[in-house]
DNA sequence: CCAAAAGTGTTCGGAATACACCCATGG
DNA sequence: CCATGGGTGTATTCCGAACACTTTTGG
């Protein structure tokens, strides 16, 4: 307890602080590494794209693609990074997810992951080196990863999963182009459940948000359907807000 | 561009790493901290909790009460430092909500932040010491703030406005024993909006998870509304797994 | 008896659900 | 002509929104 005389003069408590440099030098330092956790879709299923470990340890782990921050790097500007090294593709929806801080997450020392999701069209997309066997695994499929990489997958799946029922982000996993039973089967692969077909075409007529852009599927062994495109500008236009308690 | 020989390789194009310890201290460090928005109630308006800047160079301004993270803390424990440090609670609600990693966001050099969350109730907490003359101040009115708290207190408060219309995190706000009357205003403060009072009480009515103790208000100018308790062990056992598009 | 807020029900419209039939295409 | 999935409509149920009167307490 301090003396009542500091509790009640509180203008004069304590001086201030001039040299903020040396204030923040004072204080430990931790390694800042980005994890991108890329999501695709091939039609069926969700994927995720991986490489192997570099690290002896992890020997043939599977690990999330990540790298460390650099000097005044902004995590953003990492993980944008992270992803145009190893994808080659810029122009991709990044969104950041949540820190993992354990202090023994990594075997290396200390080190602050910032978890990042990001979503790719994976026709769009030739990958640009397959260096540590870079390549696309189906999501339900992982077992075993490197570091807490499976949490922090997990972790991003489930953000994944919330985020699409309710903001329009799935549109980036499927061509610019695409027809509804495309887009109903992102939904069920992405959510784990199965939907009516007419219910779910009920319910994007009713958003008016698609365009009907006149063309039809090509090459399908059965009736063509109609290719659709997503109305970002109305979307944004009349983004609302959502009054409902519901838990 | 890699020769090719070593694309087509892929088990055998780079040595492994088996010096972790070296790798990790090959890239730059950056100092964290943790900063907490703690948000109380006292029945009529929707309250954070401050401290006047240390530094010189913010004298005047408003801050958030956060913290460099030490040596090998999880930052969540951090975050829970702060927060029995300042206030002298435990036991208290908090969750990580973002990361803010502007190079150029502290005036002492690169410092990283996560922020965090953190719910109490005003009336059961007294507060330990009055430095830095921490109190309590209504959301609505604050302006201007040190570093980039104010950014961090409105993504913190639109987090909170979002996740207590999903989530029962609004009784942590509240004595354990409340009134309707006194439920509704915490959602009304939170969300800035009024709500019709027969169907807010329908709707509370209708999920069953609040528990009627068989008590009433006490020394209230008017009729005595009912006291309640929540029902946190049955919203356990019954969370559900919600599904519909809604954007 | 007056002020102030508690407590309660009904009606209405829109949205979610469940469900069944015809249509267009390729083979 | 058959298999496959596209495209549509309807009945029912449920939920949220709007809305007004009676009751209880303190002053």
């Amino acid at each position: 307890m301090k003396p009542k005389s500091v509790q009640t003069e509180p203008a004069a408590q304590r001086p201030l602080i001039t040299d903020v440099k040396a204030l923040v030098n004072s204080y430990p330092r931790v390694p800042i590494t980005v994890d991108c956790v890329i999501f695709g879709f091939d039609g069926e299923e969700l994927k995720v794209l991986l490489i192997r470990s570099d690290l002896e340890m992890y020997k043939g782990k599977w690990s999330l693609l990540g790298d460390f921050a650099e000097d005044n790097e902004e995590l953003d500007d990492a993980a944008y990074r992270v992803l145009k090294t190893r994808t080659g593709m810029t122009n991709v929806y990044l969104d950041q997810v949540r820190t993992f801080s354990k202090p023994n997450r990594h075997p290396g020392g200390r080190v602050l992951t910032v978890a990042y999701c990001s979503l790719l069209n994976i026709q769009h997309h030739e990958l640009k080196t397959l260096d540590n066997e870079l390549h696309w695994h189906s999501v339900n499929s992982i077992k075993e990863m490197a570091f807490d990489h499976k949490e922090i997958l997990d972790t991003c799946h489930q953000w994944l999963q919330k985020r699409i029922q309710e903001h329009p982000l799935g549109f980036n996993l499927l061509p610019e182009k695409f027809s509804l039973r495309e887009l109903q089967n992102l939904y069920e692969a992405i959510l784990g459940v199965q939907l009516d077909r007419r219910n779910f075409r009920k319910k994007f007529a009713a958003m008016g948000l698609l365009i009907d852009i006149g063309e039809m599927e090509q090459d399908v062994p059965h009736r063509p359907g109609k290719l659709y495109k997503f109305n970002f500008q109305k979307y944004e236009k009349n983004k609302r807000k959502w009054i409902g308690i519901d838990f």
